[in-house]
DNA sequence: TGTTAGCACTCAACAGCATCGAGTGCTAAC
DNA sequence: GTTAGCACTCGATGCTGTTGAGTGCTAACA
C-alpha cells in the first residue's frame, strides 16, 4: 500500500493537531478542519491504513489516534510546511544577542537564553571547536607567585582563560615580553597550527623553555578535548516542565539530569560538519531518557569554518517549524557575531 | 501554659520524626521512640496542648501532627542537638573545592557543587563583594581595534573580567605601560580606595584621560551593584525534584523559576554582616514562591572582610543539623580556598 | 494528681461498581 | 468510493462502602 494525496493530508492533518494539543486526535476533529472535505467515516478508514503503515498509533481501542516517530520523520522530511519569522521576532531575537559583551562565553550564554525564550523550549550550545579559531592575541598576566592567567584573544573574541604554572620568580615584565613573543610567533595562524609554531619557539627560545612548553600544553589540552563543562551551555532548562509528557516528576527529573551531564550533552549534539539542520527523532538519539524528545541542531560559523552546534531539546511533537526557523535564524545571526568581531 | 521538659521532649520528637518520613507523626509512633516512657495516650494528651500553643498543626482530624514554622523556629534556635560531620566526609568536601581552578567563579562554581550534592538540597553562593577585596594587580590585554580586557587580579583570585573600550591605534605596549601604572597606583588598595587612587592618577596622567576615566568606571560600577548575573551561582537545582513537597509539578516550576532570577537570589541570600549562621523559615524569607521552604545562610571571608554568602534551600523539614554542619564546614574551606590564595 | 486503658468517633485512602462519552470498526446503503 | 448508522470498547468520572490510622474523652488506676 503506498501513501497518496488524501493519506498525506489527513495525516498532516492529525500531526498538527496532535502537536497543538498533545491529545489523541479523533477522526471527527479532523473531519471538521477545513481543507479535509470527508466524513469522519473516510477518515477512519485512511486513519487505520495509516496504523497499519506505522504512521500512528493508537493508545487504547476508544482513542483517538497519536503520530508515531515515523510519521515525525515523514513529516520533517517531505509534509512541513515552512514558516518565516516576522521581521519584529528577527529583530527582538537580533537585539537580545548582541547586547552583550565579546566573550565568546557570554555571547554564547545569551544566545541559548533568545533561543529558548523564543522556542518555550531548552536549548543547547556547544562552544566553537578551538581548532576552528585563529589566534588573536596571548598574553599572561601574573596572578601569584608562580601562577599566570593565560588570556588567548581569538578571532572569535575572547576564548576561556586558563591559569598555569610558572617558573619561580618570574616578574611581570618578563611575563609581558614572553607574552609578545607568544603573540608575534601565533599570531594569525589556526590554534591547530599552534604546535609546529612551538616546536620553532622552542628550539631558539630566549625565554624559559619549560614555561613555554606548559603553555603548550595548556593550549593543546584544550584543543583536542573541547575543553571544560563550560563550553556547553543550556538555556530554560526548566521549561520542558511547562508540556504535559513532563508532568510526572521522575521523568522531569530525569530530563534535567541529562541536562547536568555536559559530556552527554556534547555526544547528544555532535554531527557532522554541514551546515545544515539536523533533526533526531525519539529514539533515533539514542539515549533511553529521551527517547520522546527530539533533538533539532543546526551549525553556525566563525570565520570560514563551521565551528560549533546550537540546539533545541523538546517533546517528539514539537513545533518543528517554528524550531527550524528559529535554529536557522540563531545560526547566521550567531555566525555573524562571532566572526564580523570588530 | 508554660513548655515543660517533657513537652520539649516529645516536640523534638516529633520534629525528628517528620524531618525523615514527611508524613504527619501519629502518638503512637512517639511512644514507641527510645527515650520517651509514655503510652499514646499521655502523648495525645500533650500533643493536644502542643497544638493549642501553637507548635503543632493538624492535617485533617483523624490524622498525626505535623510540626508548625513556630516549631521550626524553637527546634532550630533551642531543641537541635548539633551533630559533627564525620571526618571522612569533611576530606571528600575539602578534596573536591580545591581541586579546582584559582579562579574566583570557577571556585565558587565547584563549592557550590559540593555543598549541593553534600546535601541532596539547592545550593546558593553569592560571589565576594568587590568591596572587600584587594586588588593585586590590573591588566589590559588588546581584544579588537578598540577594545581591550580588563583582568583584575585580587587577593581572592581572579575576579571576573570586563571589556571596555580604549582610544583608537592603541598598542599592545602601551596597553601593557598604561596597565603598569594602574598596578602600581592600585596595588594592594581595597577595591574601596580605588576611587581616591584614580583620582591622582588623573591629575598627573601620562597616559590617556579617557581610558583611565574608562577604567574606573568599570571597576566601580562592578564594586557598587554587586556585578553581573554570574556571581549568584546556583547548584544541584533539580535536587529539590526529589522531595514529596515538590511531586506536584507546578510547585516544582515555581521553585526553578526564583532559582532563575539572579536578582531574587541575591535580595533572599542577604543577611548582616556577622559570621553566624541564619535561618529563615517559610513565610520569613518573605518570598509566596517558597512559603515551605527554609533558607540557611552563612558566610565566607576573604582576607579579614565578610565577603560573600553561602547558603542552602530546602523545604521547611529540612534536616538542619546537618545543613548547618556542612555550612559552616565549607564556610571556612571556601574562606581559606579563597584567602590564603598562593 | 498524673498516667493509662478503653472506646466511640473522624476522615483520608482505597477498592469496587455503575455511568458517561469520545472514539472506533463494521456493515449496509447511497 | 463515500457515508450513515450502530454496536462495541475503554478511560475518565463519580458514587459507595470499607478499612485503618489516628484522635478526644472518660473512667479507672497507682
Amino acid at each position: 500500500m503506498q501513501l497518496d494525496e488524501r493519506k498525506y493530508l489527513i495525516l498532516q492533518a492529525i500531526i498538527d493537531d496532535y502537536i497543538l494539543t498533545a491529545m489523541p486526535v479523533g477522526s471527527r476533529t479532523i473531519s471538521r478542519k477545513s481543507g479535509v472535505g470527508y466524513s469522519p467515516a473516510t477518515i477512519r478508514n485512511e486513519m487505520s491504513d495509516l496504523e497499519e503503515l506505522g504512521y500512528l498509533d493508537q493508545p487504547h481501542t476508544s482513542a483517538g489516534r497519536v503520530p508515531s516517530n515515523k510519521a515525525y520523520r515523514l513529516y520533517v522530511d517531505h509534509l512541513m510546511k515552512t514558516v518565516k519569522l516576522t521581521s519584529d521576532e528577527r529583530e527582538r531575537m537580533q537585539d537580545h544577542l548582541v547586547a552583550k559583551s565579546k566573550q565568546v562565553e557570554g555571547v554564547i550564554r545569551s544566545a541559548a537564553g533568545v533561543l529558548s525564550d523564543a522556542t518555550k523550549y531548552t536549548s543547547v550550545i556547544v562552544a566553537p571547536k578551538l581548532s576552528t579559531l585563529r589566534i588573536k592575541h596571548v598574553q599572561l598576566v601574573p596572578v601569584a607567585d608562580r601562577l599566570a592567567l593565560m588570556v588567548i584573544v581569538t578571532n572569535a573574541g575572547i576564548v576561556k582563560d586558563a591559569v598555569i604554572s610558572v617558573p619561580e620568580g618570574m616578574t611581570a615584565d618578563e611575563l609581558y615580553a614572553v607574552s609578545r613573543t607568544l603573540t608575534e610567533k601565533l599570531a594569525d595562524k589556526p590554534l591547530e597550527a599552534v604546535r609546529q609554531a612551538f616546536a620553532e619557539l622552542l628550539r631558539n627560545a630566549e625565554y624559559n623553555r619549560k614555561l613555554l612548553g606548559e603553555t603548550l600544553q595548556v593550549i593543546e589540552k584544550r584543543l583536542e578535548a573541547g575543553g571544560d563543562a563550560s563550553d556547553v551551555i543550556v538555556g530554560g532548562p526548566a521549561n520542558m516542565l511547562e508540556y504535559p509528557e513532563y508532568s510526572d516528576v521522575s521523568k522531569a527529573r530525569n530530563f534535567l539530569a541529562v541536562l547536568e551531564s555536559k559530556d552527554t550533552l556534547r555526544k547528544l549534539l555532535s554531527r557532522d560538519g554541514s551546515m545544515e539542520i539536523s533533526i533526531r527523532i525519539g529514539p533515533e538519539n539514542q539515549l533511553p531518557a529521551l527517547n520522546d524528545c527530539s533533538i533539532v541542531t543546526a551549525s553556525y560559523r566563525v570565520g570560514d569554518h563551521s565551528s560549533g552546534t546550537l540546539g533545541i531539546i523538546g517533546p517528539t511533537r514539537m513545533n518543528y517549524n517554528r524550531v527550524i526557523s528559529v535554529l536557522e535564524f540563531m545560526g547566521r545571526a550567531l555566525s555573524d557575531v562571532l566572526s564580523e568581531y570588530r
